[in-house]
DNA sequence: CCATTATATGTATATATTAGTATATACTCA
DNA sequence: TGAGTATATACTAATATATACATATAATGG
């Protein structure tokens, strides 16, 4: 009990490498404009990688690369049928900041 | 009633400019390992310039950037005290999803 | 196996970001 | 008013990022 106060008190104070490096990542990829409207697609439903691009008007390689980005932080999975890959959210606390703060954004 | 539902379903279908501008800025700024440690040391406690510059092993200039940038998007407040600046946090929102995602990654 | 389609990757490049040095500004007090 | 202190800003170099083009890989149907 005391030990752990003690730990989240020093946590408070100053965050380890791995710590700062994980949620400052995390909030990057919410930084950048192309990856939050690849996200926000992904609110409801499922898109394969084509269909992004044609949805979002993003060249392929474009919504490819930033896919492997959100896929590397665990932010997005993905199914195969055949050919085709379907990516959706994998990362409900994520997906609810994003949504929250688009709301606020919104002022709705 | 209807109205308003039908909007909320074009905004998540794709953002306009202004609302993906401002939330991607506001995560930009919890995207830098420098600018958490900041906000993370104003949780609780206001800090001056060469405070926080002192406290994280920073240079002013740095501090001093990084508290514009914080400021611009009102994430900072400051009063001042002579010729001492003292600087806190002014968003709780923000502030929130900070400290909930570092204690996501903590896994505390 | 070959052609086709969907996706991923390598590389180049333009742009953005970070943080350093030096300097300017703002305030206080003697 | 001038020295001293706290902070902000200009400018710059190093680095990171985003994305375009070209190409590679993977799966499928014929």
């Amino acid at each position: 009990m005391e030990d752990n106060k003690e730990q989240v008190e020093i946590k408070n104070k100053d965050l380890d490498e791995e710590t700062l490096f994980v949620v400052s990542q995390t909030f990057k990829a919410l930084g950048d404009p192309t990856r939050i409207r690849i996200l926000n697609l992904l609110f409801h439903n499922e898109f394969s990688v084509n269909g992004i691009a044609e949805t979002l008007h993003l060249r392929q390689s474009t919504v490819s690369h930033q896919l492997r980005f959100l896929k590397n932080l665990r932010l997005v999975k993905y199914r195969r049928e055949g050919t085709t890959l379907y990516y959706s959210h994998d990362d409900e606390h994520v997906m609810n900041m994003l949504r929250q703060t688009i709301e606020h954004a919104c002022h709705i």
